[in-house]
DNA sequence: CCCCACTTGTGAAAAAAATCTCTGAACAGG
DNA sequence: CCTGTTCAGAGATTTTTTTCACAAGTGGGG
């Protein structure tokens, strides 16, 4: 099995969001033209990520949108439920815990961990927040594929290093830092800062530039 | 002036970080080995980055922190602050708003605004929300150069071109969807759920090769 | 004052990603 | 049933990004 790229992992499920809203439109048929333009890409690049998996097309007349839907939906492994822990009940937690962009896509938060006595045992909606001491247990008992990761970076890698002993094998990290894992465990970083800093680097170089 | 890729720019903003941390444990000298290492990165990737920009190492020696954080923040435009309006009072703009990473690298959230009529008016810590309608009058009175695009899909596309026609030329949108803009505006995108179903898709593809 | 261990900066090479180009399938219209 | 138009798939090519490899500073110790 061929390695396949990040970028492209992360079009699919551009492009598995376009087809879901021309779905719910009633458009039934495709072209890699109209996906491209949707996300501001090239025709060839979103039929060149397709290729990787398969041919889901039809020459003349392009993709079906409910079937290559579902298609990506297997690639991406979203056709199932998962079952995720968060770890860390502060503001990003609590976002998190509503975001519905993640139960749309199978995404459940089953578990909520805080080391804060003040909160364990208080609830967030549904969710009871555990001590992150029991976590081996919950994590068994509740099944816990992916852990999402959203307590201060100076105690991130120590959490991540727990949950890698339970069994967690995936992680969403929040926290500001770079997570050292072993072979075989997969991080993932979110850092809203850094994308911030993006955008500044780009008008501040208007600015010196004089435009 | 050459063209500097994104992963540099990213790559930058955590270099930034590590040498923050670094000068709070009072090391004053830092290899690129070192940064490398921590970063989970290559020494050569470290150099190259910084070598796009100028040369501020010692040969021998390795870089002194201080001195290279201070060039870095300088690269990225952090060395000043830059006025934000946020757009979306949900549980992600909430989230935001006390997000103390943003405050540390100089971003502040100067105004917050809604559509949602129960909660324009109100506060949230020392912040108005105010109504979208009175974004343009806001965002020149405030002076705010990047909006946060904190609201549901279908209306990020035009509260983006509103903020446009005000002036505004930078924008991190939450919002799943690709949003378009003309020319000289920057967009950069954060989707959680992008990197839930990239963790999604390793973790089934081990399983269905059956480890 | 010279050698040695260290580490940067950089041009060249390699690897990865995106784009181009063309073949041929699919259908509509006459 | 032929003809023109559309559009996917795939190999080739180009561009971008990362890694390699080494010359050239730097300072410390004898």
């Amino acid at each position: 099995m061929q390695k396949i790229s990040d970028p492209t992992i992360s079009r699919l499920s551009t492009y598995y969001r376009t087809l879901s809203r021309l779905i719910e439109q009633k458009i039934e048929t495709v072209s890699s033209e109209k996906i491209a333009h949707i996300n501001n890409i090239t025709s060839a690049q979103v039929r060149k990520d397709l290729s990787f998996f398969g041919a889901f097309g039809k020459r003349g007349l392009g993709y079906n949108t409910a079937a290559l839907k579902k298609e990506i939906g297997s690639i991406l492994g979203i056709d199932k439920k998962w079952n995720i822990g968060l770890v860390g009940a502060g503001n990003i937690g609590r976002a998190l815990i509503d975001y519905t962009e993640f139960k749309k896509q199978g995404f459940f938060i089953k578990a909520i961990f805080d080391k804060d006595l003040n909160k364990v045992g208080k609830k967030i909606g549904d969710h009871i927040i555990h001590h992150i001491d029991d976590v081996c247990y919950i994590a068994n008992k509740e099944n816990l594929e992916i852990a999402i990761i959203a307590v201060p970076a100076p105690k991130a890698q120590d959490v991540v290093n727990d949950l890698v002993k339970c069994g967690v094998r995936a992680f969403l990290n929040f926290a500001p830092i770079t997570i050292k894992v072993p072979e075989g465990i997969i991080v993932k970083n979110e850092n809203m800062s850094i994308e911030l800093e993006a955008l500044s680097y780009h008008l501040s170089k208007e600015r010196k530039r004089g435009d």
